[in-house]
DNA sequence: ACATTATTTACCTAATAGGTCAATAATAAT
DNA sequence: ATTATTATTGACCTATTAGGTAAATAATGT
């Protein structure tokens, strides 16, 4: 059904694809405008819609195309035989970061596609809907090596807050990706920022 | 020149306030429809303008007037004399659940417009913008004890991972507060389990 | 030179935007 | 009870934008 979209030259499929989540991650089904993703993917309007059918099956296509995305990008690459809860955060949060330089909004597209109420597209998403963790908290720290941990220490809640104080910082990188344009930010850098954060944390929570 | 809004009885200006913050906050002011503002304050739409004089210029007002209530209701009523951060926290996290029990959407309001780019009232903002704090890190958490702090740790790296884990917990809460009706909320609840957070932290960065 | 594909200009109808006018409903004063 | 006044709304204005398409043009391959 979209493989006039799907066989595009992947340049212009990223242009029309980024355009896109970014316009339904930000505004929302209803409010999302056709005009704007066209005008972002710098081409015609009458051209993105001889790609894409219609608003309403290009999002839910968008759904499905991006859930397969982020399965082979990022969910099966993530090791779970890792145990040690600040390697696995380290793990997880660059690779997310990666993801997010080749698609800034796929994570709050599906989020929203996730949370969404709108009446044209709720009933279709609820067929298809997938397992798709809402938290991403259980699924990804459930199994993790607690023996660390120091001993006086509520184990539950000190992986809330560890998650909440990395998922902080995460933000913060996420708002400067989006600001600045992506090429010129320094990975390296934030690595080894991320990295002290890390390691404070170790000192903190681990005997 | 907002006396009409300013003589309503406190029952209809609030209802129109908090739709208007609402809205203004979750779709910005170019994006904001005042057919929505209106209909959620459960008047006309003419009789808001009657109140408002036009969009424009209720942006602006509503700026001037979340800033002195927040001034009043928050800003102020932090006691700075406390210089552990943990009960520092504890007080001003109480604090806004307080404030946004009364109006939900203030602090999303003011962060919209410190960082709006709309071309309608972004010279009018830079004009009356009073040093309103983006980060609200420094501002409030620059002049805490920090000799309770376990000696092995960074302190600046320490005090921001609080602050972010805290944070983490707040923006779990202000979810909450926004789905589920606000009065049929447990504060005595959200409170203890709050304190279970912050002990939790002492454990771990205090010696 | 022709057939085909890629792309845009110009347009459609329906909805919504900010905003107002004139009429109605409610209240207060006489 | 009647009038004067205030509070409130239905109907409407013009401009813009929504999703979407038909037909013409530009580019490409044969």
């Amino acid at each position: 059904m979209f493989s006039k979209f799907l066989g595009l030259e992947p340049k212009r499929r990223n242009a029309i694809l980024n355009a896109a989540l970014r316009e339904f991650a930000s505004k929302g089904f209803d409010d999302a405008s056709t005009n704007v993703i066209a005008k972002e993917a710098g081409i015609s309007k009458p051209l993105m819609f001889h790609y894409i059918n219609n608003k309403k099956d290009f999002f839910l296509f968008l759904y499905d195309y991006c859930l397969d995305i982020l399965n082979r990008e990022y969910f099966d690459q993530i090791d779970v035989r890792e145990k040690d809860i600040f390697e696995r955060l380290r793990q997880t949060c660059l690779l997310k970061i990666q993801v997010m330089q080749k698609y800034p909004w796929i994570f709050d597209f599906i989020k929203i596609a996730v949370l969404t109420d709108s009446d044209v597209i709720k009933d279709e998403l609820k067929k298809r809907r997938k397992m798709v963790e809402t938290s991403s908290f259980e699924r990804f720290y459930g199994d993790i090596d607690t023996s660390y941990f120091r001993s006086e220490l509520d184990i539950e809640k000190a992986k809330q807050l560890i998650f909440w104080a990395v998922s902080g910082y995460a933000g913060q990188i996420v708002d400067k990706l989006r600001s600045s344009d992506i090429s010129e930010l320094n990975f390296e850098k934030i690595r080894t920022e991320f990295d002290g954060y890390l390691n404070e944390l170790r000192k903190t929570y681990y005997k």
